[in-house]
DNA sequence: GTGAAAGCGCTAACAA
DNA sequence: TTGTTAGCGCTTTCAC
């Protein structure tokens, strides 16, 4: 591998005159500046990013914590996270928590020895022990679908009240009176939310909330499946409006096994986008543009890289994916 | 941060001394071991990684490039990938290529810059350029699921002949002649041995192979919908033996558009094991265990790191994972 | 416009 | 068993 000397030498001239031709220094005489940028190319010379890291203080890699990569809402806000990174020569590090707290504190931890541009959590999980190991970071962080109450951090986030609701509203409007819910822990904010959108919706619609309505599950589709036996325990419910895809997914699959058929005998909503092949499918659903929301949290975080003194921002983004197979 | 230097200086030794003991060097009295440790949790010190990165000339960093990330097939060998690497200290930079040979090309070249410890290929794309990129590369690099013919490298792999054959026969079994294959591209060598499988099968059991029968397609769902709608235009296909899960999903939601039930009206399986909730499913499958996979890589992985000058390895997984719902 | 020199935090000879 | 020294490749003052 070349180095910055090896040219240096190569054309009698400082190494420093080498790193300000690199850096886009303006000082440098344009003759100068021509013969360096030929020896670079000659001698297929790269720059060594760890050794700049050293006096930068930091890689040019970014964190991402998601909490499960099966899961499209992740993937999709991926999409858009990794198309603003590798365009300005950072690299994506993405890791699957598995909604692991442990494991995501391990790997901030190591992000942080390892002296990571940034971090960009997408975990739903509140957690004190997580926030302090992000309150020791000393790179950006920005949350996507998440708060984190004690930290002054950039938030990014979709309307999940919003989408919750407009699903809800959507079953209403398919006539459907007696709807459940398929809620995520109580321990994430997101799934918090989604529950709350789904309850002002009935109230709204002057429905009473029935708690015994409310069903609480992890995030996938096995847990769907589980919750769906429970549900079509209950005779009388005719809808659901699940927490996410992959639960709806799994309910489905549930009532297939006992008989039951979507848009037939019941109908069921999604408070996210569903992936590409479902988004005109038998699913009612409502939410924001996730690759959207990530191209977004990522340019935010540039910005914080580049120590830029913006307030702090929150930005939400509505829910304007909405689709009901019995309207549209 | 604290640094080696403040260590040294408080206890009035040399860097040197702390740096052995760091390292773990056996050459250090075991009193000045313990003072040293003690400080060390005292200022709370962390080795600055990429300080130390500069001399050993590289980052306990391991790329794992996929295809598809949602592509549980990716991600059951990714968890294993994950678990060995924590385990070890270094951490895992997942990057989700879409099967796009240019994109992989830009980050095994950033992880180059970065002098990432290793790369674990591991998308089934047969490509010159990505060979020519991996070649100049100067960390090991483990292959999983692909072979580079021109490259000396270790290979873990999936035996896809056998799995295809295996699922192949349990149609046979199951009394089909007519077996529609769905292929993925030509270029992939996975896909071209999973298409060899179907077809040894079929002339294993005196059954003609014909070219009409094979669909090539993309290998996600969508593309699974759209050859399915090819498929049964062919009347007389009874089973369908699909290269891979997400396809022969989008299959099954093709066929039940046109009211097409799996089971009662075709047979479908997979030349891979299928995501958890589908173990026991309507879905014929047979594969090796995937998780296994990624384990011993990534195990082969770290004795490169440590300069290990074992003989090359080629290591094949057989299909043990195998169901047929009609038998089991 | 350019060069010389210091130094980032650490490891690894070599010396003692 | 420990310390001294050099240096990894680069950026960044500070002179000139």
């Amino acid at each position: 591998m070349a180095t910055i000397n090896e040219i240096a030498a190569k054309l009698g001239i400082s190494k420093s005159t080498v790193s300000r031709v690199i850096n886009n220094d303006p000082n440098v005489k344009e003759k100068t500046r021509e013969s360096v940028w030929r020896v670079i190319r000659e001698l297929d010379y790269k720059p060594n990013i760890i050794a700049r890291g050293m006096i930068t203080g930091s890689l040019p890699l970014v964190l991402v914590i998601v909490g499960d990569i099966q899961n499209h809402y992740f993937a999709k806000t991926i999409i858009g996270i990794e198309k603003v990174l590798t365009e300005k020569d950072y690299m994506p590090v993405i890791y699957n928590s598995m909604y692991d707290v442990e494991k995501e504190k391990r790997l901030i931890r190591m992000a942080k020895d390892c002296q990571f541009a940034g971090i960009i959590p997408m975990t739903g999980v509140r957690s004190n022990e997580l926030e302090e190991c992000l309150r020791d970071v000393d790179c950006p962080v920005v949350l996507i679908n998440r708060e984190l109450k004690k930290l002054e951090l950039d938030e990014i986030y979709g309307d999940d009240v919003e989408a919750s609701y407009k699903a809800t509203q959507e079953l209403i409007d398919n006539g459907h009176r007696v709807i459940a819910h398929l809620s995520g822990s109580s321990t994430s904010t997101v799934s918090a939310k989604r529950r709350l959108g789904y309850c002002m919706a009935l109230e709204d619609n002057g429905i009473p909330v029935d708690e015994v309505l409310i069903f609480e599950g992890k995030l996938d589709m096995a847990s769907g499946y589980a919750l769906g036996e429970k549900l079509f325990a209950h005779s009388n419910i005719t809808a659901v409006c699940s927490n996410n895809f992959l639960m709806a997914l799994g309910v489905v699959r549930y009532a297939k096994s006992i008989g039951k058929t979507v848009l037939k005998d019941f109908d069921i909503a999604c408070c996210e986008t569903v992936p590409d092949l479902y988004e005109e499918s038998a699913y009612v659903y409502a939410g924001a543009d996730l690759e959207e929301i990530g191209k977004k949290a990522t340019e935010i975080l540039l910005k914080r890289i580049e120590k830029s003194e913006e307030p702090r921002q929150k930005i939400c983004f509505p829910a304007t994916q909405v689709y009901n197979p019995k309207k549209d």
